[in-house]
RNA sequence: GGCGGUAUAGCUCAGUUGGUUAGAGCAGCGGAAUCAUAAUCCGCGUGUCCGGGGUUCAAGUCCCUGUACCGCCA
């Protein structure tokens, strides 16, 4: 690779297990940074791109007994599921790894370790509910009963939903169990680690304060918890669970926390170090260390972490205070792209009552290129943002099909009536084509700085307009009208015009990977190299070299179509 | 309740450090063209920039305040 050009790590947070994601989870992280993947491998940077599936925790131990299955079993089997997925939208992950690793089990007890010896970790006694009928400790929101506020029945333990009371579980009146329903739970006592995240105030405060150019978004959700309240408050990081990394010190168990496990968000942003050991240990690379340690290579990388505005907080102090209270040269982020959340119709995607469209749905209706495009060109990026079958048929049909497919299709369809199914000869560049290259130049160079931002809409939006300066083109220098008098002129400018499809293409395939890959194998276009010189680039098919008219890249969504789908996906998922 | 975000053309959104007649796409209307997936291209917007104060020579853009919607609260 590109030697002088800075490597770039990509992390995308990790989706959780239990079940397959919606569109929503899937914009809100995995989309974007594909596409920056993607567009920084087209322009020559080094990448290594790295997502995993987060399977600790209490969700998936009880997604797995609703299965019948032992909890080992159900990731082994959801973790192929979401890999499959991932790969149905062409995620192009250098690796997609499993948080439950033995890599990531063995960093996680080592993070714990150095932590403990820095003097920022601290055992807390505390009481919490047990139920003896599920035989284990109940998370809080795992608890309901009648509020003591409101004497609302089915409040949570965490937080009762009617009159938004914040509740401690043994606040409630008749508790019980919501995993087996039993009220037979009482007080136990129970020993806890706590991160002394309030040791790290004053050093991830100025870290945050130094990051002028991350997202509001990003840094207002970080300075709000730092110092909301009484500041940033220590965090218990061990669960009293099963299924998770086993609690210890030096590589033994660690003294009075037998049996318990570290909490997810401890070991989860871990794995994006253990994901990238998973990829060496996959054969799939050679070293992670230049990649993960300042002191081994990672010094000149630029690291880039994608998210949902839930994850903020985990991202910009949890998990900076482990690499940064570990007192090693591990490579801190160096900028965090967070996403708020996208709706759909009017309300809220709901995994548990399946409204809205799946990832698998999505793919059994219609390619992923049309989901990455929407998705992506309505990216919620300022503000919470809304899927609806209107819009989104709109948008695919006439952004995909019209602009840019159909430019396709009338361009090759139109040289082979005329000249034939080979890039024709003669005549020279014309005024219109010299607009034409004098525009796009303009036209690439801003899309690339919105790509290099991150501005996902924009770059959208600037890459559409990319295509339509093809219509344009087309229009005034009407070939088939030229081809009467002037067959030279329009030689040229068909010519010119064949040539825009690679260049599209490429400039495209962060965007929709597979039909640029179709547009490419249409032409025969060898070179996929980034259009830096775009003179350049519309002379890369020569005279005579032939083609082949694709089949219509995207056929458009009716009025059928959509309205079935509107109906099939409001309702509830079994 | 606390905190944060958002309120700009019918719809979805841009509007940099305050500065000429507030922009784009979609939809709508009119026209051109006929190579193409009835696709394309051109033209057309008198918008209380949520309300009310204020700072300023100048505010969608800053300050205060009110309202609405959304989210978070370990």
């Amino acid at each position: 690779m590109s030697g002088d050009k800075p490597r770039i790590l990509i992390t995308s947070a990790i989706p959780y297990i239990n079940g397959i994601k919606h569109l929503g989870n899937l914009v809100g992280s995995q989309l974007p940074a594909d596409l920056y993947a993607r567009y920084m491998r087209g322009r020559g940077h080094e990448v290594l791109f790295l997502c995993a599936t987060d399977e600790h925790g209490t969700p998936a131990e009880l997604a797995a007994a609703k299965a019948g299955k032992p909890v080992a079993e159900y990731c082994a089997e959801m973790w192929a599921v979401q890999d499959e997925l991932g790969r149905g939208f062409g995620l192009s992950f250098d690796h997609f790894g499993r948080s439950s690793s033995s890599q990531n089990k063995a960093l996680t007890q080592h993070f714990a370790d150095r932590l403990d010896q820095a003097g920022l970790i601290r055992e807390v006694s505390q009481t919490q509910m047990y139920s003896k009928a599920d035989g284990r400790f109940l998370p809080d929101r795992y608890i309901e009963g009648t509020c003591p506020n409101c004497g609302f029945e089915d409040a949570r333990g965490d937080q009762c939903d009617n009159c938004t009371k914040q509740l401690d579980p043994v606040d409630l009146i008749n508790p019980r169990s919501t995993i087996s329903g039993s009220t037979d739970l009482e007080m136990r006592e129970t020993k806890h680690l706590f991160l002394r995240q309030s040791a790290m105030k004053d050093q991830l405060d100025a870290w945050i304060d130094s990051k002028t150019d991350w997202p509001v978004l990003t840094t207002s959700i970080a300075k709000k918890w730092l110092h909301d309240g009484d500041g940033l408050q220590d965090r218990g990081i061990t669960r009293d669970l099963d299924w998770g990394v086993p609690v210890a010190k030096g590589g033994a168990p660690w003294p009075g926390m037998e049996g318990k496990v570290f909490y997810v968000w401890f070991d989860a942003p871990i794995e994006y170090i253990a994901c990238a050991q998973e990829w060496v240990d996959a054969g799939k690379g050679a070293d992670w260390a230049r990649w993960w340690r300042t002191d081994k290579g990672a010094q000149d990388v630029r690291y880039v972490q994608f998210m949902g505005k839930d994850n903020v907080p985990f991202h910009t102090l949890s998990f900076p205070s482990t690499i940064l209270g570990s007192g090693e040269p591990w490579k801190l982020v160096d900028y965090i792209k967070s996403f708020n959340y996208l709706n759909y119709d009017g309300g809220q995607f709901s995994t548990s009552r399946g409204r809205g469209v799946f990832m698998d749905q999505a793919l059994e209706i219609l390619p992923a290129d049309y989901w990455r495009w929407w998705l992506l060109s309505n990216a919620p990026e300022s503000s919470d943002a809304e899927f609806t079958w209107e819009q989104f048929q709109a948008g695919v049909n006439k952004d995909l099909a019209d602009v840019l497919g159909n430019f396709v299709s009338r361009i090759t369809k139109f040289c082979r009536s005329k000249f034939g199914e080979a890039v024709p000869e003669g005549g020279a560049l014309t005024e219109a084509g010299a607009a034409l290259i004098a525009e796009l130049e303009t036209r690439v160079r801003a899309y690339e700085s919105h790509m290099d931002a991150m501005d996902v809409r924009k770059s959208a939006a600037e890459l559409r307009a990319i295509w339509v300066a093809g219509n344009e083109f087309l229009q005034s220098a009407a070939p088939w009208s030229s081809f009467k008098t002037d067959p030279e002129t329009a030689a040229a400018d068909t010519r010119l015009a064949l040539n825009l499809i690679p260049f599209y293409a490429v400039l495209s395939a962060p965007f929709i990977p597979n039909t640029s890959q179709r547009m490419l194998e249409a032409m025969g276009a060898e070179n996929t190299v980034w259009p830096d010189g775009v003179s350049e680039a519309l002379h890369a098919l020569p005279a005579g070299h032939a083609f082949t008219v694709p089949e219509v890249l995207f056929a458009k969504i009716t009025d059928d179509e959509r309205d079935a789908w509107a109906e099939r996906f409001a309702g509830v998922r079994d």
